[in-house]
DNA sequence: AACTATTGATAATA
DNA sequence: TTATTATCAATAGTT
């Protein structure tokens, strides 16, 4: 029905077959409506796209609901039992792996022991040693971080100091225009003023910008 | 397509009816089959006829169950009632608090730790550390059981030898009728006999009868 | 159930 | 996507 037979098998051509696809829906779509009101029949349809998209069809005089409850009873199959065993099932199968995890994590926490083997205890003896180290480590890691931040810290504050030095001994007999400490020594253009000043190497290093979340 | 244009309204034939109703079901079958090969689509298509009789085609890559599931999705309609939405609700739970414990577990084994806090390192380690003592202290307690458990079959050893040997003194000069060693202690009746001459604190206590089962 | 004359659906094309 | 149209497919009425 065509010009020109088609075979039916898979439509390599995505634009074709997406074209045909909708064309046949449509088609398929408006037999169902015939039939419904030709035959008095009740037709319940649902067709996907492969691209997932969803059409559907379901006579008027009807609804899914319906038509799935005559559905089971003329099969004798059980939708929705059966998607409730699935569901009950997968409940049990993470339930379990829940418990087994707790299970471990209070072995590992050191109770509930008494029922392990030897061989399980060196075994999670083990675990524990080196969950331990790898935390120590993490912690030493850490602990550098805040000393080489300290250090940077400290080395500006003498730069800082060392600046405003200057600054005063600048400002002595100057404009009069005396402000405060900290207005001085953050105010944009002097920062600039004094960074120009200082050799390149003693320039202040930005803090690692996210230690102190860590803390 | 016929042998004259029909109005789409009922067939008042009833034979007529039945008839158009059979032709067009597989009709629709048919386009059903070959939109899902031609253009990979899935259908799902349940048809009734005004006598009751069911007729079903579900595409082969799927399942009636899976259309529906794909329905629910689509539509945002909730074709079974909410117990199933419950259990869904329960497998979200479970499995948000499974990944936390598995996350925890590996933390725990020193794992995916770079994006712990100092303080939650700190607790972690506390709790490693109790652990790791829990755990010494039960095995040492296993080798105080291995240890007593050893003293007691060096006793029972000793006493052994010591009936053996009181045993082979009263069997000089007997009736001749000597047995192998083990043989001899380990018959039933001498073991009894070995017994009843022991004191009654001297007699061989059973090992802890589960001990080699955790070894 | 078959058989066809006809209508209806649609593949290719624009 | 929509419209057109030549062809094929479905089927209404008939046997």
């Amino acid at each position: 029905m065509g010009r020109g037979k088609i075979e039916i098998k898979r439509i390599e051509n995505t634009n074709n077959r997406q074209v045909t696809y909708s064309k046949r829906r449509n088609g398929i779509i408006k037999k169902a409506k015939e039939i419904t009101v030709l035959c008095e029949a009740k037709v319940s349809l649902i067709i996907f796209a492969s691209s997932g998209k969803m059409h559907e069809y379901c006579s008027p005089s009807t609804t899914i609901s319906d038509m799935l409850d005559g559905y089971q009873k003329a099969s004798g199959r059980r939708l929705w039992d059966a998607k409730h065993e699935n569901l009950s099932n997968e409940i049990d199968r993470i339930k379990k792996e829940n418990d087994s995890m707790q299970v471990k994590l209070r072995h590992l926490k050191g109770e509930d022991i008494n029922q392990l083997t030897h061989k399980e205890l060196i075994i999670m003896e083990e675990a524990l040693q080196n969950g331990l180290s790898s935390i120590s480590a993490k912690q030493s890691e850490i602990l550098r971080m805040v000393r080489k931040n300290d250090q940077i810290l400290e080395e500006e504050h003498k730069q800082l100091q060392y600046a405003l030095h200057q600054k005063e001994m600048g400002a002595i007999g100057g404009s009069g225009n005396m402000r405060g400490i900290h207005e001085e020594v953050y105010h944009q253009r002097e920062r600039d003023n004094y960074e120009y000043q200082m050799p390149f190497g003693l320039r202040v290093q930005p803090m690692k910008p996210n230690l102190h979340e860590r803390m």
